[in-house]
RNA sequence: GCGGGUGUAGCUCAGUGGUAGAGCGUCACGUUGCCAACGUGAAUGUCGAGGGUUCGAGUCCCUUCACCCGCUCCA
């Protein structure tokens, strides 16, 4: 029985293998958290991409209630004006500070490492803790000192000063103790920014620094004007946006699980705040479903509701979609579903125009209902106009593949082609594939109008070479659904075999048939 | 940034100072004819890079680069 961490080998084997993934940059030694998708693993992206298109934006389903509501998409630039970035609070917060014990080697976020200075007269003692706030610090720290340092202090009874700083702005004459081995070395804080900088001209000063994007969310909310004012949405509707974003990760891991260069799928779906929890339920369960009815099995899919101390300042609620990966015992972020509030729209209202309120719409139910009551055209007064709400199915197209991947990837060691990938039809990279059984005796001159009846519909490969239990083998390693393989008996009765990837099962069918059969096995998904 | 590991054919690896190899895969030809069959043949190497020691370095020494794992981080 292989260990998951084997299982995970393989599968990385069998994607550079068969040219679904490939590192980046090989042939110049490689480059860390950069991946390059080889032809099966393209198509296999782009199958998602597309669905995830054609299942969210073209076609999603009834809204709460039957309720009907828009999408629609965009494609925004990677580079933007970089207050975009000041303004969603990239700029001051998306970087880390870090310092580091040069004693024990350990490494610590500034603002969570806290040191404490604790006096009495003339005694004074450094105590260091890792806590996430100064109150937790000031626990941590009453229940590290040590007892000769609280009979030093004098403690309990006497008064003594207390004063605690974290580490990324501890005065030059504190002692910069190390919260892990309390020894006094830590280093200054160190800074990693997290967004890749770029310059847009061809001066490289302060004024041309741009950013490439570190999510696509941004170029939605910055557009969410010319969009209400170019097209007839109403809200509630969405916005969504497949495109690429990157993040300088200081240590980028789990095959392409962590990588720097990566493509994201976002909607910003705009709701009035009376409905937005609402229609936060509505996407957290269509999301969820979404990945369900691609294959994912519901016991390695983990919906988890983010606790209260989880969330960020301005979010009501989220729920991460995780999945269980091999190479991890915890099941790790897929896709985030989060109630934004209307924190990005005053956001970008109060950096941009100057009124936080400057992109909000008028309440038409409201409007109408007064209307109504007063029997005329009420005027509008800031009572009618509200900021819309936003919550933020947010999903990483390379973290579904990877999933898609890991989720397919089956062993049978009873088989003759022990592994196999299992995709969901609707995402396999090839529907199908057409062979001879022999390369001669005329079955040759049936198979190939047959493929070149199926390609124009679907992906479809030709294979006349080697033996045919290599042929199913290769078949079985692209994750290709069915094979149709025409034999002597074809030449008598007309008739093919079709073989099915999942349990090596072959029916005949006329060959005449084949791209119905197909079409009709594709639709039911199986 | 710290510690550890690994770099030889597309992949997995052998080669312990003396001609650069095997298996698998790929390709060609033949044979077989429904599950990685068999035979014959072929292509594929800056042995991660640079320097040193040596008559001679894939092998020993130094430096360096890249990747992987752990720590750290994951907004």
């Amino acid at each position: 029985m292989p260990t998951q961490t084997e299982i995970m080998e393989r599968i990385v084997a069998l994607c550079r293998r068969r040219g679904f993934i490939f590192g980046s940059s090989e042939i110049y030694g490689g480059i860390g958290g950069f991946w390059d998708y080889g032809p099966l693993g393209c198509e296999l992206k782009k199958n998602i991409k597309d669905v995830w298109w054609e299942d969210m934006v073209r076609n999603p389903p009834p809204g709460p209630g039957g309720r009907e509501f828009q999408m629609v998409g965009v494609d925004c630039s990677i580079i933007m004006n970089p207050n975009v970035w000041v303004a969603s609070g990239h700029v001051g917060g998306f970087s880390d500070p870090m310092v580091d014990c040069t004693e024990c080697k350990k490494r610590f976020r500034a603002d969570k490492a806290w040191v404490a200075r604790l006096a009495q007269d003339s005694v004074v003692v450094f105590v260091a803790v890792e806590a996430e706030s100064r109150e937790e610090a000031v626990q941590a720290t009453m229940q590290a000192l040590t007892a000769r340092q609280k009979k030093d202090l004098g403690m309990p009874g006497k008064t003594f000063t207390e004063e605690y700083v974290a580490a990324g702005a501890l005065p030059s004459h504190w002692k910069r103790i190390c919260p892990a081995c309390q020894s006094d070395a830590l280093t200054s804080p160190r800074s990693f920014n997290l967004m890749f900088e770029t310059f847009v001209g061809a001066l490289q000063d302060a004024a041309s620094k741009a950013y490439l994007r570190p999510e696509t969310a941004q170029g939605i909310f910055a557009n969410f004007r010319n969009v209400m004012d170019s097209t007839r949405v109403k809200i509630p509707f969405g916005i969504a946006q497949v495109g690429k974003a990157f993040r300088n990760e200081i240590n980028p891991r789990n095959y392409t699980f962590r990588s720097r260069e990566f493509e994201q799928m976002e909607i910003e779906f705009f709701c009035h705040p009376g409905e937005s929890r609402m229609w936060y339920e509505y996407w957290r369960d269509v999301r969820i479903n979404w990945y369900t009815q691609l294959g994912i099995k519901s016991d390695k899919l983990r919906p988890r509701e983010q606790g209260k101390e989880e969330l960020a300042h301005y979010s009501c609620g989220t729920t991460d979609i995780e999945y269980l990966f091999p190479f991890s015992e915890e099941p790790q972020e897929l896709e985030g579903v989060a109630h934004r509030g209307d924190f990005d729209l005053k956001a970008h209202g109060k950096h941009a125009k100057g009124d936080e309120n400057a992109f909000a719409v008028v309440d038409d139910d409201k409007q109408s209902r007064d209307r109504q009551g007063a029997g005329g055209a009420a005027e509008k007064t800031p009572a009618d106009r509200y900021v819309p709400h936003v919550i933020e199915p947010s999903a990483g197209a390379d973290r579904f593949t990877l999933a898609v991947l890991c989720e397919a990837y089956s062993f049978d060691e009873s088989r003759a082609s022990p592994e196999f990938m299992k995709f969901h039809p609707r995402l396999a990279p090839i529907k199908a594939a057409v062979f001879p059984l022999v390369a001669k005796d005329g079955l040759p001159e049936i198979a190939e109008p047959i493929f070149r009846e199926i390609k124009k519909h679907y992906p479809c490969q030709y294979d006349a070479k080697q033996s045919i239990g290599k042929r199913y083998a290769r078949m079985d390693e692209a994750g290709t659904p069915f094979c149709f393989t025409i034999d002597g008996q074809t030449k008598v009765d007309g008739t093919v075999t079709v073989r099915s990837r999942d349990d090596a099962s072959q029916v005949r069918i006329d060959k005449s048939r084949c791209l119905e059969y197909l079409r009709e096995r594709l639709r039911l998904g199986v």
